[in-house]
DNA sequence: AATGAATGAGTGTTCATTCAT
DNA sequence: GATGAATGAACACTCATTCAT
């Protein structure tokens, strides 16, 4: 999972791109962590022991990393998660547990990403193109379908989305404040049972 | 909710109290909307027409107000919550509906505090002492009640905290975002069934 | 002459107009000694003793600076250029060593200012519109209408006003690198009677 | 005029000499289009294809390749204006001629150099030692001799130095910035009868 | 109380130059 | 000889904070 972090856009040479791949870890970490505004371009050649400048070898700007960071990650996990979501010949349930357990594995394998990527909020969403696959759309296609295939009772399918990335998303986060113990990935069949009770819910009984 | 937002530290004049309060609420808006780092003295001043010194009348640093607003509020909103929390003649399923429910109406009444309190990620959450009643707290406590006393099957119960949470909070991002429409509140009843359904979630059937 | 360096494009406050024009003149002294790009704000800041950021809040950048002390000055050397082109009550010759006579009283009174508009070359030229009217214009028009009036021989009008400026623009060339004796002015009427002569030079006699 | 640009002070290799032949073209170019600090190395290497490291093996540094590209060639300007000036087998009339000539040829055969040289304002200048021979020192002792053989009526040597340099550079600027039509040569004849007319001029008639 | 000019410590970025390969 | 990654010292610009008025 780690090593496509950054596509290779840059030169080609082995020296670099081993480079690149290094700083784009580095502020990975650091803008999971902090923030993107509040980490400098010399926190990140710090942490890697380089100058500052050198780090503009390898990429054109502090806000292009972020975006690059951003972009190329989160369409792969949308990619990724779009292969379960296809599985036709699982049925909804145990898609939407694979679902979840990706979550929970993607988590523990790398959280800072994860991080970023999911938890944070930015402004590099406005840099995703609205036809573009990502987690959510993949997420809310998936619910969609299942509600009109008959799969899933009626309702809103964005409130339905909403709540099986809630329950998926809030686990990580307590999982980052410590608040769950890691990894995520023994509570998948858990929050995936949580996930496929909410998508069912329906009338109140009375 | 709004009058609450800053408790009135201050000289006591009624002016200097009222003046607190339009800062409080522009920054607050700023802060919401694009994050504390990225707003500036020069931006809260601009939209309240005064000059930029005059907030160091109201409050000591930049800081110091981002943290006021925070603390203050997260821990009215976890006093609010408790209430509910605590009202003993409503069974468990009524309780939790009455948090969700708040939790949508909180979310209509100020979506920037909201969205500054419960959405975003600051380190104001290292100022919360341990102690404090928070509505993470609150929720948390209620779950591990609710499953002591059987309401509630036995389980992890910030597993099941999460899922609550979760489910609230993602539909407010959603909110905001515009992928869910406003107001939240005639969502509740539905997000309510989502957490009960997902709290009282069981092994798979097999 | 020198008030005029600024227009008052500022907040009106006393005490900031006055500084505005003192960063305004000791940019331009600087940037007419080594040109912009190799002047810098902490140098300006220097010269008047005041820290870097302060110039920030009297104009937005050190292009800003450059370009307004350009522009402003360079189209009023145009109008007063024009005042003098166009005193029909004058005769062409007249009128052209009034026009020579003021490049001379314009370099006296603020050599850098002169030199920073006319013998510097700039991208500032740029950012003139081309229907503008510049010292270069005025006086391009004034031969062109005076050889259509048949007051100069027939030429190439063009060619024609790079003789009379350049006379006018090397002389203070001269000056500035002490070849020539300041002031200038004393020097006006031999340069009126070159830049004459230039102009009216006809076919070798043979 | 071109092959001459930068006398081979390296190792001796052809290809070598080649290389720094190249070199020195492109900068200058470069140099001539947008100024020397606004030129880098990098810049400079893109031009050519080659790497910025690569530069430093043909000149020890940046300041000394712009040093180098002025002075060499500044001096060779002054060294072949002296042969027009010295035929004492022409008049002063037309050895002025030819010395106009050679200015129009020499823009016109290598313009971003004569740009360099003669139009540019640098700090360069004050590499050339006050015994050299440079155009203006050519032209200024050429006026001076004919104004104390009573070719040229007495005045001001410098002020009609100035004069005739002025025409000549002036209508090469304007060449440059397209005001008048290239190749420059045509407009001679035309610019070295004002020239004369200039240095000729007397008293004003009354 | 309010103003806004000024400060000073950073921030992202550039670039001539060096150097391991 | 050539490459391009790395350095380090600038550079233009920002902004929380202070302070004279």
């Amino acid at each position: 999972m780690t090593e496509a972090l950054l596509a290779p856009t840059g030169t080609g040479s082995a020296r670099g791109a081993e480079t690149r791949q290094r700083i784009a870890r580095a502020a990975l970490t650091l803008f999971a962590e902090r923030g993107v505004r509040e980490t400098t371009i010399r926190d990140i050649a710090g942490a890697l022991g380089m100058a500052e400048g050198a780090l503009y070898r390898h990429f054109p700007s502090k806000d292009a990393l972020a975006a690059a960071l951003f972009t190329e990650n989160y369409l792969r996990f949308g990619a990724e998660l779009q292969r379960l979501a296809g599985r036709t010949d699982l049925g909804p349930r145990a898609r939407l547990a694979a679902m979840v357990a990706w979550f929970c594995a993607a988590f523990d394998a790398d959280a800072p990403l994860f991080s970023y990527l999911l938890l944070a909020q930015h402004d590099q969403l406005a840099r995703i193109e609205p036809q573009m696959q990502t987690p959510v759309t993949v997420l809310s296609g998936f619910v969609a379908e299942a509600q009109a295939a008959g799969d899933l009772p009626a309702g809103d399918p964005e409130l339905a989305t909403a709540a099986v990335l809630g329950i998926v998303l809030q686990a990580a986060t307590f999982a980052l404040y410590g608040r769950l113990p890691r990894p995520l990935e023994p509570h998948a069949p858990a929050l995936a049972r949580a996930a496929w009770a909410a998508l069912t819910a329906t009338e109140d009984p009375r």
